[in-house]
DNA sequence: GTCTATATAAAGATAGAC
DNA sequence: GTCTATCTTTATATAGAC
């Protein structure tokens, strides 16, 4: 231990408040002075850590946790179990354990605001690491039955994003008593799942 | 007619301008001079038509886009035909018709820019326009027996209007050959319906 | 209705001390 | 690693001419 905190750690706090702040906001919305009250700090001491300024910071920010997302929907889903309604349940509780991803908003706000590279990698992270991981399991469940075979994995998996994405801003007064964003989750996802003929345990 | 255009033409032109850059990316990554240059104007101008300027124009255009959502879910639902089905595919033909709505980034980022009472208004005209008008339709044809009688109208209103939207920003890469937009959002209304035990007619 | 000019404020960024 | 001070750019906003 050292005096205070690990090697490393003023950045990785940093990048927590400035993730805290940027992924429900967008880049646009967020200045690095923000982010430096959040942490008692200048916003010119966050130059020491991204010498490359706003640009730098929120593209790292937003890789890390488009990769903890990743791995997040990975073990989430594999500890749902071997159905698909286990599995599809598992994403969703990790998906509303984060803050909010807008992809709407990343696509349309914070892209164009970004190197057309670093653009490009981002969401080709987001493809990979979100929609590709459901689209995945989707395909593994047609193939054993559990989903119809007409089942339009890509399209149901961009679906099921948006879908539980969107509880996320569902204000506080439109949750049914008792009923968090969760249980809201598990429903939708069950109206889907029978809309896409499952059948538990698929064919034997 | 006048020698150019109808009288108040000018502050229409500027509200349509302004809204073509604010329903995409948000009050906050769009500036006003912005708006300005795509009217081949100056910023200066803009406060003669909204002296209150960036909030004001963005409230007016939000408020002006949300009520012709409004109007447009309600003839493009009426013009669908008496089934659900039909009244679903014309709402999402209009939405896909219409500049992508982000709703997450709207109660996300936009609405905290702007004064607490003209917030309420926006969020309480969306829920009115978008959300309720939805969920009437379902709502009736629940008692018609066109839906399952288990059916959480709220919910799966706000999930529809989610999902369509989110078609918005799906990649042209990402679309299935010769297949667009609207073909997606009917083939996720279907999905949705089949689990809401969707059946043709309803009860005779 | 739109312009030029200007005022003011906010935000990104850099330099150098501690 | 963080600060103060400063610079530069960008943006909102106002005043007054045309």
């Amino acid at each position: 231990m050292n005096e205070h905190e690990a090697v490393g750690d003023a950045r990785e706090r940093l990048m927590d408040a400035a993730e805290a702040l940027f992924a429900p906001k967008g880049i646009a919305a967020v200045t690095l002075r923000d982010i430096a009250a959040a942490l008692g700090l200048t916003h010119a001491s966050l130059y020491y850590h991204f010498p490359g300024g706003k640009e730098e910071l929120f593209a790292a920010v937003t890789e890390r946790s488009i990769l903890r997302h990743g791995e997040g929907l990975r073990s989430s889903m594999e500890s749902g179990g071997p159905s698909i309604r286990g599995k599809l349940r598992g994403a969703a509780a990790w998906l509303l354990s984060q803050p909010a991803m807008d992809l709407i908003r990343m696509a349309e706000t914070d892209m164009p605001a970004l190197p057309p590279e670093t653009s490009r990698r981002l969401m080709g992270l987001v493809y990979r690491e979100l929609i590709l991981r459901l689209q995945r399991e989707l395909d593994a469940a047609v193939r054993s039955g559990e989903l119809g075979p007409g089942t339009d994995s890509g399209l149901v998996a961009g679906a099921l994003v948006g879908l539980v994405e969107s509880l996320h801003s569902t204000p506080p007064e439109a949750l049914s008593p008792g009923r968090g964003r969760l249980e809201m989750a598990r429903d939708l996802i069950d109206i889907v799942l029978k809309g896409l003929d499952f059948h538990e345990g698929g064919r034997e």
